[in-house]
DNA sequence: GCGGTAAGGTGTAAAAATTACACTTTACCG
DNA sequence: CGGTAAAGTGTAATTTTTACACCTTACCGC
């Protein structure tokens, strides 16, 4: 029947760290459970990994249930896999982090599955070892965004130079020169200044940007 | 009984990349499956999880078990989860990657387990999605070492520096100016001279340096 | 014993990248 | 029509990074 039946097998499961920036702060979802073991602890969201899909789809598919989004920008973060992470049976996780705009998180949807955005700098103690994934996360978000240009999953596809620092600022909880930050963004040819203003953020007015992939991959540099 | 019986459990394996450095040239250890599915084949070392062990817990084991050495450096690398990457039956690995001194690992134990070292460059096509882990886990191993001093993992504990710079070359696939090189390490109090020195490596003789792991706790700053 | 050889070891100047820093413009609001 | 609050803009100083060439040393073989 099998070449490993001397092993034992394990559930597995998939937990989510999802990315959003608002107010100038950036947040990830987090809510109640609703479930055994661990009921009414602040948890990550999240779902078991079926026998039909890969771990990648199954965190897609964890994604997809809770936001209503495909294809966000998602990583992994890495295998969680203390014995006793799951107080009742051996459960090993999977953490995924995503980015996404929060405007396109609708909100009755959220409130259906009781979650909500909590600024990453006041996350509060949260169910078996979910804080450790969002440390994890957090570092190889960061990270990330420094490499590569993923910021904009987390803002509307038009966006203001102010918008796009206090994102940057948010992520790296360090301040930002503003003439200093405008010159680079000026060097980057994939970012866009189109003729649109956005009127929300000032009297005065502000251009919206936009990211042009293509043009990014054409010469994919990236540094901030 | 359980919260999850309605969902299928896997196995869990832990698969190694273990980056040597010798003859100047970054290798990796791989041997022929000894076993079905894919007996024959090029492969990394793995094992699988057992019941009650951490998935941590089992990559140190399975490391031990291969080369008779504890605390390791080791770092992991993801998981691999996709649905048909074993042929027979759903197995989900995580892998890590580990740095060895390749001195330190006794060649009888290695032939023992049929496993050779190998230059990074010249990986075969291995076994299920093995290219892709020794991918990843190179690009992390490349990264991790140029933001943390842990390159003198595969380096014996005393070295000279025309070592340390071929390994930081083979590890970036790029040469470096041998001044600039040097000044760096100047800079870099937890790299101390000895006064011992290496004859074998030339008919002058180089000084013999050390990485005081103490010091660079006091002030961990780094960056090659 | 001496010339060849091959790795060890050393400093400086030019170029590039990063930082620090302050005032004007604009349009709404009361 | 004055106050306000965010948008927008350039330059000089500093730091970091890069490029580059020659002397030293000890062994080896003749």
């Amino acid at each position: 029947m099998t070449y490993y039946h001397e092993h034992s097998k394990v559930w597995l499961s998939v937990d989510c760290i999802i990315f959003g920036f608002d107010e100038g702060k950036l947040k990830i979802l987090i809510g109640k459970r609703q479930m055994d073991p661990g009921r009414g602890e602040w948890s990550l969201y999240g779902g078991f990994v079926n026998g039909n899909e890969s771990v990648d789809d199954a965190a897609s598919r964890t994604l997809y249930e809770l936001t209503g989004l495909r294809n966000l920008y998602m990583r992994q973060v890495g295998a969680f896999g203390n014995v006793d992470r799951d107080p009742g049976e051996r459960v090993v996780s999977i953490a995924y982090y995503a980015l996404i705009n929060v405007k396109d998180y609708e909100d009755e949807l959220r409130r259906e599955h009781g979650v909500e955005w909590m600024d990453i700098n006041e996350i509060p103690q949260l169910y078996s070892d979910h804080n450790d994934m969002v440390r994890k996360a957090r570092k190889m978000m960061q990270q990330k965004l420094a490499q590569e240009p993923v910021g904009f999953r987390l803002l509307p596809s038009l966006f203001t130079l102010t918008q796009l620092q206090k994102l940057y600022e948010a992520v790296n909880g360090e301040e930002l020169d503003k003439r200093n930050f405008r010159k680079r963004i000026k060097d980057m040819d994939f970012i866009e200044k189109t003729e649109l203003i956005d009127k929300t953020g000032s009297k005065r007015g502000a251009y919206l940007y936009r990211f042009n992939k293509r043009v990014y991959n054409e010469d994919p540099t990236f540094k901030l």
